[in-house]
DNA sequence: CGTTCAGTTGACTAAGGTCAATTCCCGTGG
DNA sequence: CCACGGGAATTGACCTTAGTCAACTGAACG
């Protein structure tokens, strides 16, 4: 994990961020977070792939993102405001995470302005994510989303599943079949 | 301005804030920022209305976010990365505001962990309000997703021209004319 | 009063969804 | 090595939602 950890921290800050976290391994098709449950800590992925779904009342699922390694996995909103996520964190491949505990992640906070600009750097980060997705939702049809798609995730069409990455792109397992048949002739 | 800010700041900090700060007035339709420019301030809406707006090649108007009273304006994606901002800001409604500069905000920044939590507290913020929408866009039907703005922004139909609602919720001012109806019925 | 611009309405179109019937792919057991 | 079972993907026929375009209404303002 130390390996992992160095394309995020400078080599001086990686022990005191291990000695918060525990390494855990999760199973493809496990969870890391439940919908409806409060989350109470994040996790960063050493190897594996995650998703991030929502099921709505009628059982379809909206895959809202996902998340490869060297990434953080947290249903962050929720975890801070103390609420039930309204999304899981599923595993797609068999992963190995290095889980931290919220409450022991904000003792560094308090202390630390290194940390809390790290933090900072993350979530930076994550809006950055949303913004452009939000973008591509108002601005793109399905096909150009899916042009996208395979531009910003090279080669993760071959690792997940059509029907997970049309959740993804907002339209139905035919849709995208429809349109992988257009593009390629 | 100093009652405003009395809202998102504790009193022995707002002089410090307004010292970096200038009070300016935008006309209605002026623009704060605008796309294709390299964004480096933000600004306190103390009164007034604007909108983060989206024009594509075609000439479309996506409008991304609305921003009232007391919250922060802001590209800050592109600012962040010092890259030209893809939408623009503009006023709805004169309004005052105190713009910052970035270069002066980040001063701040370095010195005091106060200022770098203030920093986190609203890009934290602006993501979950991110998350908010992106949720809203993949989940529900433009019908669900006005109703959903009408308790959101409670008055707001009143002050916002329809079709600029209508962008926002990503659907034709003919569209949203329908659904009116329908709903009214 | 006309002009202007937002909003409404109607007729038609297009994108994507739905449902059901195959087909493909891959792992397992004989 | 082959057969078959099951989930994923494909395909076809039809439906629904929202977009497009054009005509019309109505209020605001000089």
């Amino acid at each position: 994990m130390k390996e992992e950890l160095k394309k995020i921290l400078p080599e001086n800050r990686i022990d005191e961020f291990l000695s918060i976290g525990r390494i855990k391994s999760i199973d493809a098709l496990d969870y890391f977070i439940r919908a409806g449950e409060v989350p109470n800590k994040i996790a960063f992925v050493g190897s594996g792939l995650f998703r991030y779904v929502y099921i709505n009342e009628k059982g379809d699922e909206f895959t809202k993102g996902i998340i490869v390694e060297n990434f953080f996995l947290s249903s962050y909103s929720a975890m801070i405001m103390g609420k039930p996520s309204y999304f899981s964190i599923e595993a797609l491949e068999d992963s190995q995470v290095l889980e931290v505990l919220w409450t022991d992640l904000t003792q560094l906070l308090d202390n630390d302005i290194f940390w809390v600009k790290f933090l900072l750097k993350f979530i930076e980060k994550g809006f950055i994510i949303k913004e452009k997705r939000e973008r591509d939702l108002l601005l793109l049809d399905a096909e150009m989303r899916y042009k996208n798609f395979l531009t910003e995730f090279p080669g993760m069409d071959q690792r997940i599943k059509q029907g997970i990455i049309a959740s993804y792109l907002g339209i139905k397992p035919e849709t995208l079949s429809r349109i992988r048949r257009k593009i390629v002739f």
